[in-house]
DNA sequence: ATCAGCATGTAAGGCGTTACATGATTCA
DNA sequence: TGAATCATGTAACGCCTTACATGCTGAT
């Protein structure tokens, strides 16, 4: 597998689970994942290729009725193990990048008025968010007995709890620069 | 300027308080900036040459007494009006790559241990960078008159903030993983 | 009929990292 | 003398996004 493409690692979780196609796997990431991870088709497709070559995933037979060709993805023992490795690994690569918090770093250089503005776009953006991991943690804290549940309600609330931080700061923030 | 390339936003803004060598750039990056964005040599040098190409920065005469050649830029009043429109563009990328998370979102596929442990290997990193930031905080509190502290104060503030909340839920999460 | 969604894929191009090449100075 | 730090730059390479190409299905 490729050294630093985390996206066959995202497409290996995913298969884990359940057999996909490249079109499911792009939902999937666009759903709860979207908060820490993305992935567009442009690098799904060639992975999938790249990982059916390494013999990490496997095509299943095209089982739609009609329609356009529907491939289907199974992980393999090898695929399993890589995902695994990976776990294990205790390399983590944690890359934040914050044009807002960029944007207050220099705020200097505009009118505080400005560094307001941006800290309340930052703000509105936070609280969509937070909406929609409300939602997510209210469905997943009815059922935390199973084992995959518990795991996507831990990120859940990481984001909830980090994206409440935010908020608390947002309104820290916007104090000093009126003072 | 580059459309996405905002290494050259990162280099304006330093350059809008004082003229700096591309290796100052790369230490300042390393410093307090390196909690939401990073740089390295071979993207700074490139982003130079081509912002002395746009008139964005200048360089200024070799001022260095005998020594390897030094080249110090400094920002022109194109590269101000650059950054402010920056600052006023309204549009942000806040691009969050957490593979802590991805790894939890997936720890089924392992033993609970694993997710322990990683949840562990997180804890420490953040306990490690929340003693930076402390220090960071303690320093520049005590010049928030200086209107360019300010920012850097808020930025330092956003950072223990969300750190602590990582801390927090790091303690959560443990517990429910040992039910 | 037309638009949104399903579905797969490629091509171009941008951004960025790592490693390398080079060489001076300073300090132990 | 050797290591660390100062200092600039290039080259190779990898990853990813955006846009494009293609075409079916189902709902309005």
């Amino acid at each position: 597998m490729a050294k630093d493409r985390k996206i066959d690692l995202v497409i290996l979780g995913l298969l884990s689970h359940e057999d996909l196609t490249g079109y499911d796997i792009k939902k999937r990431i666009d759903g709860a994942i979207n908060f820490f991870w993305k992935g567009s088709f442009g690098s799904i497709y060639p992975s999938l290729t790249a990982m059916e070559g390494s013999g990490l995933v496997q095509r299943l037979k095209d089982d739609s009725c009609g329609g356009r060709e529907k491939i289907r993805y199974h992980i393999t023992k090898k695929g399993i193990e890589a995902l695994r490795n990976w776990l294990k690994d205790e390399q983590v690569c944690n890359d934040l990048k914050y044009e807002t918090l960029l944007k207050l770093y220099f705020g200097g250089a505009e009118d505080r008025n400005i560094t307001l503005r941006n800290i309340d776009i930052f703000e509105e953006k936070v609280k969509a968010d937070l909406e929609v991991l409300y939602v997510y943690k209210s469905s997943l804290e009815k059922e935390l007995d199973n084992e995959d549940h518990l795991y996507y309600y831990l990120t859940v609330t990481f984001g909830i709890d980090t994206y409440e931080a935010y908020l608390k700061w947002c309104a820290k923030a916007r104090k000093l620069l009126k003072r």
